[in-house]
DNA sequence: TTCCTTGCAAATCGTTTGCATAATG
DNA sequence: CATTATGCAAACGATTTGCAAGGAA
């Protein structure tokens, strides 16, 4: 991989990231970031956020809604998905990290990792729905 | 949701799928299906995956390739995709859905499933690097 | 001056949808 | 006859990419 360049645009997406507790997309990123950089395109918040990825700064969390969603905090932790109101929030799960880290599967190749999410209705959308 | 009608079409879709262990997308599975049906159209099959995944008669699996994979195995089971040749395998991770069972976090919402998979590199493809 | 990065627009790709016609119940 | 399903093609939405110009080392 070729060598990276400082860049003020890829600055501000990072910290973007990690200001934010939801999981943002690429486009509310990209909305986010307009009044700084009015010029700012799509495509480069793409560009960066995959450098982003690929240097582990952050993390692209795919969970089965068809967008993607990123994630400036990269302490491995879980997460919930709201199927109603599409919500994305971090959640802990006792004891599944040392589940999977003693696991020993019959499994003839090279497990690198596992995705684990859950999926339902937030405590939010459940208020709503009982009213 | 409306009744549904027989068609030649869906019953082909969904014996093909039954057929394989592997999990084929809605383009193998129409490729595979032209020479029974010379009109068939991607979009039917699409229709036809999706009305087969509604009612449960098959899965639906979003494994963050960017494409979704079918599968006619809907006994629950996990799976393995292998970074390298894109090869989706059943896998079987013993504890795992009692783990998933007994577990009851601190989440304030309604958990209603998780998903889980694996990923990594399949025997197959190691087989290859190490030569 | 080298080469990475940007903005812009066009291209890609998987999937969905509108519509007129065919098949099912 | 009422309604669902089909084939076809166009539309869609998220993401990627080619290119000429701008910025960092």
């Amino acid at each position: 991989m070729a060598a990276l360049k400082y860049s003020r645009q890829r600055e501000a997406i990072k910290e973007f990231l990690m200001k934010r507790k939801d999981h943002p997309t690429a486009d509310v990123i990209y909305l986010g970031l307009l009044d700084k950089f009015p010029n700012l395109s799509l495509g480069t918040v793409y560009r960066n956020l995959t450098l982003l990825s690929d240097t582990g700064e952050i993390n692209r969390l795919r969970l089965g809604d068809g967008v993607d969603h990123f994630d400036g905090n990269t302490m491995p932790h879980y997460h919930f998905i709201c199927e109603k109101c599409g919500r994305i929030m971090d959640m802990e799960v006792e004891g599944l990290d040392s589940f999977f880290d003693s696991t020993n599967s019959h499994f003839h190749g090279k497990i690198k990792g596992h995705v684990t999410y859950f999926y339902g209705e937030c405590p939010d959308c459940l208020k709503d729905s009982c009213s």
